[in-house]
DNA sequence: GTCGACTCGGGTAATTCGGGTC
DNA sequence: AATGTCCGAATTACCCGAGTCG
């Protein structure tokens, strides 16, 4: 039983610990420098002195369990944390940066309407250089398929559901953020249908489209196909992501939908579909340039689509990286 | 400067910002001199003054939080002259520090789509120490509204309504991720009813209330009173504002909503409505703790509410330990 | 046993501290 | 009274080859 003993302590015990259920987490100096906003090398001085308790592996490797992380934190910095560690106990940040039970845990934190630990579990993936189309495939958008399933089994509630979008938006927009401002000149426009308000997986498209070079403006949500056409002529995208969760008038969306394309190829428009307003069925009788399930799916094709429509572009494409 | 941009693909972003500060990002006093245009020992002593507060390293240097110095800049009226220092949108804000004709040429630029504009309008202005209120007040809402009466007119589309919406609610967004995180232990929830999707003044409205001190949440858009209720019981909030802009069925909405007022007062919550979907006649017959025609008055109430009840706080309200 | 990512130690450059002075 | 500049000592951040972790 491992607790704080001091140096001597090996601490390849921990496969042993893995089992009882208080056992310390412990930190490389690189987490807890990060999560306190210092430099790795200070950190390591700070360990030397004394100031933080470590505990030593076989190789003489430094190892921070969080409580002494936390306390320290607390101690000099008294409002600095940038909660990571907080926020997850119980998983090691190795494993988290693994994209593996992370939506079970970003559902139950989104359900808990705890913000930051959200940010986190998004935040630690991107960093840690998973593909922004993969980060939502894999925990977002699973991560609110199993918050429907709470909330048809009334183990969730509306507001819950609904409190999670804005937390899922919130992080999104963060994210967006924090891309670079693409200027390749392709535009791509996205939408949801009048009636479908549920903008999260269009918001999620517009990132993965600037991902890869795309400039991707948001028009919004519930936006009528008469507008839609409109919008298109003004804008004049190479594309135009329709994100239908929810078919409100079949035959009205049909007409509507196929309107909007062939007004889309006028000026070369490509038009792509997804949701799960849109099943088979109404797929067959609709014309579209592509359909796409997941995000990888809309990555794939906006990759493709770029290179082919790259010929004719409005500026010099290899600006060859300033600075 | 000094950013080690590891180039894994072709992706050149994360050049913008330093690595991976992601929440409270710390700042050393010379960044803050040069953000703000002072000397580096004037910037030392007014932290030692108390004016600014900051949080020290183990070795004893000082460290001040985006926020921290965001706040002074404004309250003191300090030029800025280095907006990207404190993560803000470059601009110079020289030309627009006066709130006139902002509103105007807002709408204008949320009609263009144009983003980056819109984000250097509002944030000149909040740079140079307008209230967020007054700014919700007197800029968005009026840009908002001369949108509203060119689309009336035929002189705008729906879409770019939509777009707009989409544009502000990104500002909104990045101008909350600049304020502090409250911790008054005050918590307040925002929503909207079911049915109404316009969820842009319970957003502005989240902000106000934590430029005052609140901990504010939003839950999101198209509540039902049932799910509200349940919200209530959970989060025990002090206050609860709820935005109406659309009443889909009148005499459903008013049962509705006393119902909920009748639970909120069980838990001592206060009930704060505003909205153009409250007509005169649809007020006489509700039960509410204030109404807020503007966001000016929102933060009026919140800050008496706030007052008033501070004297019994869940936890010990003066620690007094501001090391 | 291989391998990539991480950490170790330590040296060095760049900041910051506190105080005194203009 | 408030600000900006200068200083030696201390602290922090960055870098690199060898060794460790998983």
């Amino acid at each position: 039983m491992a607790t704080i003993l001091r140096g001597t302590t090996t601490a390849d015990d921990r496969e042993t610990n893995e089992g009882s259920e208080f056992m310390e987490q412990l930190l490389s100096p690189k987490q807890v420098a990060e999560a306190i906003g210092a430099s790795e090398s200070s950190l390591k001085r700070w360990c030397d002195q004394g100031l933080l308790m470590t505990v030593k592996t076989a190789g003489g490797h430094r190892r921070i369990p969080v409580q002494e992380a936390l306390r320290f934190a607390r101690e000099q910095n008294h409002a600095v944390v940038e909660p990571r560690i907080l926020a997850m106990p119980g998983t090691d940040n190795r494993k988290a940066r693994r994209i593996e039970n992370c939506a079970e845990r970003l559902a139950e934190e989104l359900l808990a309407n705890n913000e930051q630990a959200c940010r986190a579990i998004v935040f630690d993936l991107f960093l840690a250089g998973q593909p922004v189309s993969q980060i939502f495939d894999e925990v977002i958008a699973v991560a609110f398929r199993i918050i429907g399933e709470k909330w048809m089994c009334h183990e969730a509630d509306i507001y819950q559901e609904r409190s999670s979008c804005q937390i899922a938006l919130g992080v999104l927009h963060e994210l967006r953020s924090k891309q670079a401002t693409p200027n390749s000149g392709l535009v791509a426009l996205g939408a949801t249908i009048e009636g479908d308000q549920y903008s999260l997986p269009v918001a999620m498209s517009e990132i993965v489209l600037r991902a890869v070079g795309w400039d991707a403006k948001l028009l919004g949500s519930s936006i009528p196909f008469d507008s839609l056409v409109n919008a298109i002529k003004q804008h004049k995208p190479e594309m135009l992501c329709l994100s239908v969760s929810f078919v409100p008038d079949e035959s009205a969306f049909i007409a509507g939908f196929n309107r909007l394309f062939d007004e889309a190829s006028k000026t070369n428009t490509a038009i792509v579909v997804g949701g799960q307003g849109l099943t088979t069925e109404i797929r067959t009788r609709l014309r579209y340039s592509a359909f796409c399930d997941t995000m990888q799916h809309l990555e794939e094709f906006a990759k493709t689509l770029r290179r082919q429509t790259e010929v004719v572009p409005k500026k010099a494409p290899k600006p060859k990286k300033n600075v």
